[in-house]
RNA sequence: GGGUCAUUAGCUCAACGGUAGAGCAGCUGCCUCUUAAGCAGUUGGUUGAAGGUUCGAAUCCUUCAUGACCCA
């Protein structure tokens, strides 16, 4: 539904609503509370499944279970009842042998979304079901909304996105994202504390935000009376505590970023950030192989997988290819030995890759043309290596060429999903290049980091070597659940409000 | 930002200038049966909003709102 006016599900009292509430003063008038405290189950509806699946059809048994959930449908004036709970589904029988004349009677007051606990047997039906002869039900909860229901029930993608939790009833296979993701990062967080990584939360309010090229989001604190940001990446105060001593630490965190909203883009979305100190980016690439190794081999269960529309291998190793013979390889354009402003953008011209005002340099050219022309062929995991100085100004210089830094990517089907350095520690380097981004800033780049002097301050004070590795937990897990856009990995997307 | 499409009953959709309809859901019954149960009957509408054209607009035009997809 995508009208906004007041016949929107969530606020309009329709006639449906005025049948449910009857049918809850009835309830009333009959002595049942129709929203209690509690109900102990003894089994879960997929616990049952499994338990009797090698039960006969048109087999009795006297074993008693207990269970309870929310009714999606119900057959033969409420013969048949498919409840739900979170493990799966189960068939109620209500025969009115099996229940008093009352509670026979009550049956009509229950709506498809209440929630029932019932006591009863188990038993499979003569065409197979496995279900329960229900000796005696309690009424849950009653339900005042009618769910969308029917076959093709509830398709529009901003209602699920906007009425997640109608979603989660109708589609249960959504639930599986949120599951995966769950343990997606819950196999991360396993990986790297085996590895003796600390896990340490860092601000979200802050005077700066640095640590990426993108515009945060601004806020007040009144009691102090400063404008904070939200911060856009954890990159900097993860570094003050390897400054600190600590040698190891991630954080896997909300970051903010003040843009535009697509299938992979959401304003507010997870980032897991890492540092270890005396590795370097070689290492670090191994590393990050990894523990992608092993958070795929225990949650997917296997390497090799499809993505929408591509077979993706993740097998170790990865193909390692720098940014520049990439741009040989798919463009037949060797940036080697180009240094010349004029002469990149001749190139970018015969390749058709429009510049714009950011293009000021042959590094950002670079860029730009493995973006607009290599990153899409990217379809296996392949690490690009060997950034361009000027798009890593929180990088350090490559050890065999001044221009470009020991800097990665990793990318799979065409996106990006992992970015690691060799960080730069040296104090001066790093002081100049965020006073170029300051440059570029008051020059009117919004994107462009601040120049933050406590961070200098505090890498002056002597940071050792380190690696750094960021990854977008939400990509990673689209990937991981074949999800083709971000809001059907993030429980409760930014959606514009309904205008009232 | 540009283009295309969409918005009609609780849900999924018809009707495309001439009486707003169907299936499902709901309700009333039948059927102790079922697997999107079935059968009979029945309720339900400010056609996303505002203007305009017309004897007549869900339909054509304009603007707006919201969304989806594609492109930058």
């Amino acid at each position: 539904m995508t009208n906004t006016n007041e016949s929107t599900l969530a606020n309009n009292l329709n006639r449906l609503q005025l049948e449910r509430l009857g049918k809850l003063n009835k309830l009333k008038e009959n002595g049942v509370n129709p929203y209690p405290y509690t109900f102990s189950r003894t089994h879960m509806a997929n616990e049952l499944q499994e338990k009797y699946s090698q039960l006969p059809a048109h087999t009795e048994t006297k074993d008693e279970v207990r269970v309870c959930g929310r009714i999606i449908n119900e057959r033969n004036t409420w013969m048949f009842i498919d409840l739900i709970d979170d493990s799966g589904k189960i068939q109620l029988f209500c025969h009115k042998e099996s229940l008093t004349s009352l509670l026979i009677e009550q049956l009509k007051l229950l709506d498809k979304g209440d929630f029932i606990g019932v006591t009863g047997t188990i038993r499979r039906t003569k065409a197979g079901e496995l279900s329960i002869r229900v000796s005696d039900y309690t009424v849950l909860c009653k339900s005042l909304q009618p769910l969308p229901d029917g076959f093709d029930a509830f398709k529009d993608v901003e209602d699920r996105y906007r009425y997640r939790h109608l979603d989660l009833i109708i589609h249960p296979n959504v639930k599986q994202n949120f599951k995966s993701r769950s343990k997606i990062i819950a196999e991360i967080r396993q990986y790297l504390d085996s590895h003796n990584f600390l896990e340490i939360e860092t601000p979200v309010l802050l005077v700066s935000a640095g640590g990426a090229d993108a515009r945060p989001f601004q806020t007040h604190h009144n009691a102090l009376d400063i404008d904070l940001n939200l911060r856009i990446a954890t990159e900097l105060y993860l570094k003050r505590l390897i400054i600190g001593g600590f040698e190891r630490v991630y954080e896997i965190g909300r970051v903010f970023r003040n843009e535009g909203i697509s299938t992979r883009h959401n304003p507010e979305f997870t980032m897991l950030e890492l540092y270890a100190a005396y590795g370097d980016y070689n290492e670090l690439m191994d590393f990050t192989e990894n523990m992608l190794e092993y958070v795929i081999l225990n949650t997917v269960g296997k390497f090799q997988f499809e993505y929408i529309d591509q077979m993706l291998n993740f097998t170790r190793p990865f193909l390692r290819i720098s940014m520049i013979d990439s741009i040989q390889k798919y463009c037949n354009y060797d940036f080697t030995s180009i240094t010349n402003f004029d002469e990149a953008v001749e190139i970018a011209r015969k390749l058709n890759v429009p510049l714009s005002k950011k293009e000021d340099s042959v590094g950002r050219i670079i860029n730009l043309i493995f973006e607009e022309l290599v990153s899409p062929e990217l379809i296996q995991p392949t690490f690009i290596t060997d950034y361009p100085v000027e798009v890593s100004p929180l990088t350090k210089i490559h050890r065999f060429n001044s221009r470009l830094t020991e800097r990665f990517e990793l990318y799979a089907y065409g996106r990006e999903i992992a970015n690691g350095y060799s960080e730069l520690t040296d104090p001066i380097d790093q002081k100049n290049r965020l006073l170029d981004q300051a440059k570029l800033k008051s020059a009117g780049d919004e994107e462009a980091m601040p120049y933050d002097k406590d961070f200098i301050y505090a890498i002056e004070c002597g940071m050792p070597p380190t690696m750094g590795l960021g990854i977008g937990i939400d990509r990673l897990v689209m990937l991981l659940t074949n999800s083709a856009s971000i809001r059907d990995v993030i429980a409760f997307p930014t959606l514009k409000p309904l205008s009232d």
